[in-house]
DNA sequence: CTAACTCCCTGATAGC
DNA sequence: TGCTATCAGGGAGTTA
């Protein structure tokens, strides 16, 4: 399930391998996935371009080419990105794929498609969702203890929905939310109205060091992600409450409670979080 | 405006 | 053993 750092973890392996590359021609698979692929858009926009740089935007990575197209790959639930010689056999489920010059093929896989391939081109680049609506990145400066404050005013829901919304702050997802609020001993259930301003700065310093040390794990490896080498990541292993139903708190031995949430698993520590 | 819901998809696993 | 039900979940869309 590749949330922020995942998605980090995968830029940082395929930037040396694609930057500079010249992109030769592209594969666009039969299925659709979440959203439609603009194969004719991708074609056009992508064959012969030069690969410039990899960003990352929320759980958005984003291709930028030399004629000033941008293509944006959301991995879903199950998407992975790997580098495979152009001659080998596509697997099950390869959905997408950027044939390179260095006769390497960048390949989208996606078991449960709820992935999606996207362009943006210099005539649509300014304001075109799924990017324009995002909220700002958690290590920005944008993300401040004033701009969470002034979200949270007249809001009724709880912290880890107001967490997990895109809108509000980018890239942090179900497994994230419930380690962040662990670490910042805060209930999930807490009503955004009700915390303090030490309160926000806790969630802001708790955010970046669990998305620093995930990143600096190689991520998260619960089912289905691994990186663009097809290495699993290790932060499985730090997680302190996700996935950790009735097992004991790391901090003080009771039980891990598991709810659900707006239709979401939500692991927390009722001693550690009132 | 917010918030709660549904839907998309496959495969692993639980339960009978 | 073989079947069915359940669960995993981001984001777009719909409804209240």
């Amino acid at each position: 399930m590749p949330e922020l750092p995942e998605v980090e973890v995968i830029r940082l392996g395929l930037l040396p391998h694609l930057q500079g590359q010249q992109i030769t021609g592209i594969y666009c698979g039969e299925k659709r996935l979440r959203l439609a692929m603009p194969c004719a858009l991708l074609e056009q926009w992508l064959r012969n371009a030069l690969i410039k740089d990899l960003k990352r935007r929320g759980k958005y990575l984003l291709i930028e080419t030399d004629n000033k197209a941008t293509l944006i790959i959301h991995l879903g639930m199950s998407g992975r990105l790997g580098l495979f010689p152009i001659h080998s056999a596509r697997h099950r489920h390869d959905h997408f794929g950027l044939v390179l010059h260095n006769t390497l093929e960048l390949r989208f896989n996606d078991t449960r498609r709820f992935g999606s391939i996207q362009i943006v081109t210099p005539d649509n680049y300014p304001n075109l969702p799924p990017l324009a609506g995002l909220g700002p990145e958690p290590f920005s400066t944008e993300f401040s203890t004033g701009y969470l404050l002034s979200k949270a005013a007249g809001r009724k829901q709880p912290i880890k929905n107001l967490l997990m919304d895109s809108r509000i702050v980018a890239g942090i997802g179900n497994i994230y939310a419930s380690e962040i609020l662990f670490a910042s001993r805060i209930s999930p259930i807490t009503p955004v109205t009700t915390l303090s301003p030490t309160q926000w700065q806790t969630v802001i310093a708790k955010t970046r060091l669990i998305l620093k040390q995930a990143i600096a794990c190689g991520g998260t490896t619960i089912a289905d992600y691994v990186n663009s080498s097809g290495q699993p990541g290790y932060f499985q292993n730090e997680l302190r409450v996700y996935g950790r139903k009735n097992l004991p708190c790391a901090r003080c031995a009771t039980p891990i409670l598991k709810t659900v949430m707006a239709g979401r698993a939500t692991y927390h520590c009722p001693c550690c979080q009132p």
